[in-house]
DNA sequence: CGACATTGTTGACCTCGACAACAATCCGCG
DNA sequence: CGCGGATTGTTGTCGAGGTCAACAATGTCG
């Protein structure tokens, strides 16, 4: 996780009062980015990366991730962690594997993420009753009630895609997402 | 980490002696007496993850870049080599900052990816003319020939794209992404 | 000239994906 | 019934990347 997000990074740097306004974009009022100093004198050509799509998709997810995790931050869940949870809240006893599989996500990985959410008291493996090998899976109460906050959040992180993307846009894309 | 010979995983106490498979039930003090069980072979229900583009935009990048993986590993290219790759070849000259920063990656990443593109003979760093501090990148004649190999065979995995997601959701995304 | 910014670089740390190996368990079949 | 094979959870390990801090060399500007 990104443990803290202490950005002493020189935000401050602006002692360049004269000459060029700081055209700060119009973002969202979370936080100041440290990313003014944008002056490149000339535009830099994509080439060929305008033709693909797995380079746009990349951005867009690193963007929409970033967004997410500062969201959350308070409550320190990171998107993956978020998808667990829900699938697990949505789907009481199920398997370590079930869960890895849907999430697309290793089985050696799934074991330490629930090893951690296990340690925060969030998710617990119970043993299953028709199946020595399996473990049950569930929330705890207390998970319960952080994943109910950690769908608020998620809520508002979405509600803010939409004017980034467009309304339009942002429906179609994912009413197409959805259906692949 | 591996100081203790770790203790076999669960229940040790199986030993399987001369009595009845009895079920592991005495072994452990089982906090939790109930044993929710899911063996239903039943779809698992993706929940509040169904409204969020994220979770599916992540699951389609991961997707294309297994494809893109796939097709170049024979010249042993990942997507972000050939993203670096394409940008030096279309802006010859250009300093690893603005490489850097167009693409979305750190300075610090971008020099050890350049000194590894560099030993493979692809790249070289020529000392700026003008500003002591930088280095003007551009492709060597290896770069270019094996960049124009890749520019193939990343145009096949693009068009492999079409089929699978529909060339109407293909075009739709494409050009929706771009705009972002 | 001197304070400060930029560029490239290195080191350290952490997350995550992929594999391999393993113990425990379940299943199917002779 | 017993035994080989498959499944599940687990640990170890490797490598790719992202992040951060610090630094030397260099440029810029008051």
């Amino acid at each position: 996780m990104p443990a803290v997000k202490r950005a002493p990074t020189r935000a401050k740097a602006a002692r360049k009062p004269a000459g060029k306004p700081v055209k700060r974009a119009a973002t969202a009022p979370l936080r100041k980015p440290p990313l003014p100093t944008r002056v490149s004198p000339v535009a830099i050509d994509l080439g060929v990366l305008n033709d693909h799509l797995g380079y746009f998709v990349r951005r867009l997810q690193v963007w929409i991730f970033q967004d997410f995790i500062r969201r959350l931050s308070h409550i320190d869940i990171s998107p993956a962690q978020f998808s667990v949870l829900v699938i697990i809240g949505a789907n009481e006893g199920l398997s370590q594997s079930e869960l890895a599989a849907t999430l697309g996500i290793e089985r050696a990985r799934m074991v330490r993420m629930l090893h951690l959410l296990d340690r925060r008291g969030l998710t617990e493996r119970l043993p299953s009753s028709a199946d020595g090998r399996r473990h049950a899976l569930r929330l705890t109460r207390a998970g319960q009630v952080l994943l109910k906050q950690a769908k608020a959040l998620a809520a508002q992180h979405e509600a803010s895609l939409l004017p980034k993307l467009g309304p339009e846009r942002y429906r179609m894309m994912l009413e197409a997402l959805r259906e692949i």
